[in-house]
DNA sequence: TATAAAAGTTGACTGCAGTCGAGAATATAG
DNA sequence: CTATATTCTCGACTGCAGTCAACTTTTATA
């Protein structure tokens, strides 16, 4: 009979999911502490630790489920025919707004997920391939539509893309840009990458001293 | 007599670095307690925090001392001849090196540069204008040399090669590139940075192609 | 030099993340 | 249905980061 042990297990992931979201929200993810958490679920503190390796996982399990589905929604519903610019702005502002919704939040996951421990890797690198998985078709149309070199790797351009808006991430914990610029902010870092930093050769670097 | 109390705090602050260096070294980070710490240095445990916020402060602090070294020994030797490319190549993996040297070290280090929590700001913009000024002279002169563009204002700038960066560490972290790997990769994006992601307009456009 | 105020030091104490062995619940075998 | 193996659950326990109120040392004042 293959099943009471499996179904009681997802209850019970459930019911720590859910307990979790609702006392992070009201109190914190600092001020709620795990046997707290245990409780507020049904169940005895030594329980979590079977299915969530440390506290901040927990957290970090809700982030990464969140974050799938919002990728999904973009690249699904996403206008196709936008410029390609615009469409990495949109896929990274959604990306931007989640992470800063909730400031603790978004630093925990950052930090794990720019920068992970060894331990996490695993779990890391399927986010990963989801992440080129809905990248790479667009990248291919830009190259198509000509507004991509086909010299460089996607793998180089996701790079770039992916590094400016950590930036943009830093910038805004760091408190060099707020909610509100940080559209226009992306846009033009994106622009600008599209463009080149270094001036145009021949005809067109007149072209680049515009806005000196 | 203003000297007594001052020169006491200096004597304590250098032994507690001093014995942190030597412990975190030796049996790491993690395994090393405050209790520990404050033994080694010849004090009591409370006394470490009216030097230090938290724990990782006392990393944070080393590793904060050996950049500012590095950035400034960098600057002030470096070959200013040399191409803009390298010179910021130079730059960064220096840096690099150093965070890489010990991942632990470096993990916790980034986490909080990149990620800062609120309360720790101040010491980080500090820290962000030591940076600034060593890097605009570098900036201003490719400038003049034409390999920059200057309708973009230096701050972008910097956070082009910033984010280029943290691309680099977090790509180390997650496994994406070895150590071997890094000088080659950071050279090729930021030349990608320069040169632009996007095909070059007009007469540039065939040369975009060249190697499929 | 005596005394009060200020600054610095201390380790016992608190609270919490994470462990572990004993025991309950479920599955499997005869 | 009983016996045995396996998997899951539990909370008492451990170890450590960080606090705090009592205490010590330095400085300022008279």
């Amino acid at each position: 009979m293959a099943g009471i042990r499996e179904m009681k297990k997802q209850q019970t992931r459930k019911a720590i999911m859910q307990a979790a979201v609702r006392l992070f929200n009201d109190k914190g993810f600092e001020n709620t502490s795990i046997e707290e958490l245990a409780r507020a679920a049904g169940i005895g503190k030594g329980t979590i630790y079977s299915y969530f390796r440390t506290k901040s996982d927990i957290l970090h399990a809700f982030c990464e489920d969140e974050l799938v589905c919002l990728h999904q929604e973009l690249t699904t519903h996403a206008d196709q025919e936008l410029p390609f610019l615009k469409q990495m702005v949109a896929i990274y502002m959604t990306e931007f707004r989640m992470i800063t919704e909730n400031r603790e939040f978004g630093r925990l996951f950052l930090q794990q997920t720019a920068f992970p421990r060894t331990v996490d890797l695993k779990k890391h690198r399927e986010n990963e391939d989801n992440y080129f998985r809905l990248l790479f078709p667009l990248l291919e149309k830009a190259q198509e539509r000509g507004e991509l070199r086909k010299d460089i790797e996607l793998l180089s351009v996701t790079g770039h893309f992916y590094g400016l808006y950590l930036l943009l991430v830093s910038a805004w914990f760091t408190g060099w840009v707020t909610t509100d610029e940080a559209e226009s902010t992306l846009e033009t870092l994106f622009r600008q990458a599209l463009e080149g930093l270094q001036p145009h050769p021949a005809s067109t670097s007149a072209e680049g001293k515009r806005h000196a």
